[in-house]
DNA sequence: TCCGAGGATTGATCTGGATCAAAGCATTCA
DNA sequence: TGAATGCTTTGATCCAGATCAATCCTCGGA
């Protein structure tokens, strides 16, 4: 069953999914082949050799998503994969009772569909514009299987994605406000780095709630503590983002 | 760095790893071959043909370990994996100042080390007796890396691993005291159904304060729990156990 | 330039679960 | 048989974070 319906009426409101008319501001981008992709060092892709990589190229299907724009919804039928390119994407699980717990934030390199189960675990949905490679979930298995660097690849994403889950618990059940946000922004600013980024000013292009609902709290507590470690010169609140003004009592408070 | 001091010094008291002496109770029973595991259909090994077997059977180690007996410990270097044949076995992750999140309950046929990493992600210990069988890490990654099947069912666990910890998110960021004993308690059932259990009282070999580590609760709040849900004839409490009297009503507190 | 909508912030108050404290109950060992 | 040890339960109180309720930006469109 798909909670679609819940999503409607519920106060996380989204735009509808898999509609041509809602992609139309972001054209087609096929032109760009995989071996050019300034992501492919961090992705998955980088398993293939340049003939597999070609395959793979053909597989593909270039897409834009708009801020809002629904990938895919928890417990539908899993027909893509995807593998982000530019952008930011929340991963979530619903309660019937509409409580959200955000599961994941997927940045550029990351790869959506690992489990390649029939079913979403999880309901996906663009941040800001997120471009993103989509694969058919068929045809995609049907090339891992006979590519064992690729499957290789895809274990040792599915493993590092499981021992992010895992700091994530212990974040979620045994750490208190001002540690979450702060293990949250090191994290980031590590995350960040790794992609390349200078990293002094993490953009952050999700709302408060999104960040509650990552950490376990209410938009009104994340609202506070940033407002409190802005007042304490830990960090600065600039437009869209967050500037780590001292680093190392953000650590300590992050501290695992 | 290992954390095995942090634990020698703090409230969770367990016995030395790796020690023969304090393994002594139980004998090695490497007669037990895997082509007649107990647990074959349910573990990973499943994936393998009677030759494979074979060859696995040589790798392995069979072992026991006592009640509270460390199997290894957070961040040492990871020597072996495991498959669990008999007993419960704890994973948790501890913060500098011994708070501690269980991130997962390891039973019959369940795999440790799906991540074949270089260091341990979290500590184990056994909670019970617990019979497993040990693999040298080194040698199980070769023998994986020519077995296809074997790595696609690695994949699949480890998904499902993933999975479990989306769904232990959830409890952990958004669900009160009650769901998450019923919610805990109904996917216990559901776990001891699949591994052959009647399960109309679900064995529960943890203590409170395990628990309590696993749902993010203090070991009071959850005796607190069990007693109300008891007193409203939702469940009884037995010695090393509980029975499950009003199953609808456990659901619908633990509905996800 | 103003207006409206969608965030974000801040304040006042409430409460679920934590903390502190004291029994209670089995085992095991002397 | 008693007493020590290691859980578990129950009670009293406290407090971090939730909830309820105004404002307060900020930015895009008229």
């Amino acid at each position: 069953m798909s909670t679609r319906a819940a999503l409607d009426t519920e106060a996380y409101e989204v735009v509808a999914p898999s509609q041509r008319t809602s992609r139309r501001s972001c054209k087609r981008e096929n032109d760009e082949a995989c071996r050019e992709c300034a992501v492919r060092s961090v992705s998955v892709c980088d398993a293939l050799e340049p003939d597999d990589l070609a395959t793979l190229n053909l597989l593909k299907e270039k897409l834009c998503f708009n801020p809002k724009e629904t990938l895919f919804y928890q417990d539908d039928s899993a027909l893509s994969v995807y593998n982000v390119t530019s952008g930011s994407v929340r991963l979530y699980k619903l309660l019937p009772d509409g409580r959200r717990q955000i599961v994941g934030f997927m940045m550029p390199g990351d790869f959506i569909g690992l489990s390649l189960s029939e079913r979403n675990g999880y309901s996906a949905d663009a941040i800001d514009t997120v471009h993103a490679c989509r694969f058919n979930r068929a045809d995609f298995v049907s090339f891992v299987v006979a590519k064992p660097n690729l499957l290789r690849k895809l274990h040792e994403a599915a493993t590092h994605e499981l021992t992010l889950a895992q700091d994530h618990m212990v974040l979620l059940g045994r750490r208190s406000a001002d540690e979450k946000m702060a293990s949250f922004l090191v994290t980031m600013r590590d995350r960040l780095i790794r992609l390349g980024s200078s990293a002094v000013t993490i953009p952050l292009p999700m709302t408060r709630q999104d960040l509650a609902d990552y950490l376990g709290l209410t938009l009104e507590t994340v609202s506070r503590v940033i407002s409190r470690l802005g007042r304490e010169r830990v960090l600065l609140v600039v437009p869209n983002g967050i500037r780590i003004l001292n680093s190392a009592r953000l650590e300590e408070l992050g501290a695992s």
